[in-house]
DNA sequence: CACAAAAATGACCGAAAGGTCATGTTTTAA
DNA sequence: TTAAAACATGACCTTTCGGTCATTTTTGTG
């Protein structure tokens, strides 16, 4: 890695956690400035501007979520396992695994009407992260541990929805408790499929 | 209402929108003159601040959203139909009742780490939700609609989370399909829960 | 109708925004 | 080693931001 990319690299993982915790409107270069204590005249020399710079930390957020994400899952032996991973690696949305809460919600609201191009982004991680539930769920069916009459591509729409849903409730109240009731029903329903 | 009342309310429901849509941070007050053809001496009569405006956009548009979904319901005869009411006055994110999609997501996820007022205004509006839904099947259950064992505090976390995902994930792509995918699962827990 | 109070106007303010650029310094590869 | 290329700096630019205020217009009431 040359000189130049590894700052270019640096002021990403600076204003990563930044842009996911203000918001990317909200966020403003001196905000990077500041956290970098880099000059005004250096982030212009790797991000043509701002749009750029925030695209670039939307994939940063994303891509150490899904990294420590897999990471975990990893660990796991059985499908079953690997789904109770998935699952409880979220429990704590007060104290989340990326700075700020999760990405998609975050990006995803503002982005919606205003930023096609973030917005893309999101919606190809909501589709790859629902596709990581289906190949856990139809690996598990191969291996006999899952029903295999269970419909598991509309659980994992189900599944993620009501995570970000529970992740939303918890982070507005300041506590997990919520997020702890979708988890013991996601456990459930994973149980009654299991053989 | 006099003339200074009328226009007050007159700037929230042009504001209201705007800030639905846009955000707090990503909306100025030029916008609000523009949508409302008032000068800028004009609003800070009526508003001390920008955030006291905000404020006042997020309440309006929450109960928007709330007078028109309890009117619905109003029109339901029994408490089985009230839930399928409810469901599916939110059936179409891309087309959603409040213009912006929903107020609880985008300002809760704006507000989370930034903005402790309207975070908490988000937070009851979700309190309230989830016991408007508490209290339609508490009375099913009296009427002997329902099964009396259902877990209906935590079917009603449930119900919310999943239709706040389902939202999230039907606007990001465009289409309402996972949406209605939410809505069959949601409907299929009534209707077993259903005497 | 008169007239005080309220509302509306738009020029104006300082601060902060995103962005540029001449200049100086550090890397890098021949 | 050296010279060109890449990188870093911070002063500076324009625009837009939230907000103020003297002035004018409208409103409502005695």
């Amino acid at each position: 890695m040359t000189k130049g990319e590894e700052t270019r690299q640096f002021i990403i993982e600076k204003a990563a956690p930044i842009f996911n915790t203000k918001g990317i409107a909200a966020t403003s270069m001196s905000d990077i400035m500041e956290a970098t204590k880099l000059s005004k005249g250096s982030m212009y020399v790797h991000f043509e501007n701002k749009e750029v710079l925030a695209c670039a930390a939307v994939d940063h957020n994303m891509k150490i979520l899904t990294d420590k994400l897999l990471l975990e899952i990893s660990k796991s032996k059985t499908a079953k396992e690997e789904l109770f991973t998935f699952i409880e690696f979220f429990s704590n949305p007060v104290t989340p695994p990326v700075t700020g809460g999760c990405p998609l919600l975050n990006f995803g609201t503002e982005a919606d009407d205003t930023n096609p191009v973030v917005k893309e982004k999101v919606n190809s991680a909501i589709k790859f992260s629902q596709q990581v539930i289906q190949n856990i769920i139809s690996k598990g069916i191969e291996n006999k541990e899952f029903n295999p009459e269970w419909n598991y591509t509309e659980f994992a729409t189900v599944m993620f929805a009501m995570m970000e849903g529970g992740h939303l409730i918890s982070r507005m109240s300041g506590n997990n408790d919520k997020m702890k009731v979708i988890i013991k029903t996601l456990k459930k329903i994973i149980e009654e499929n299991t053989l």
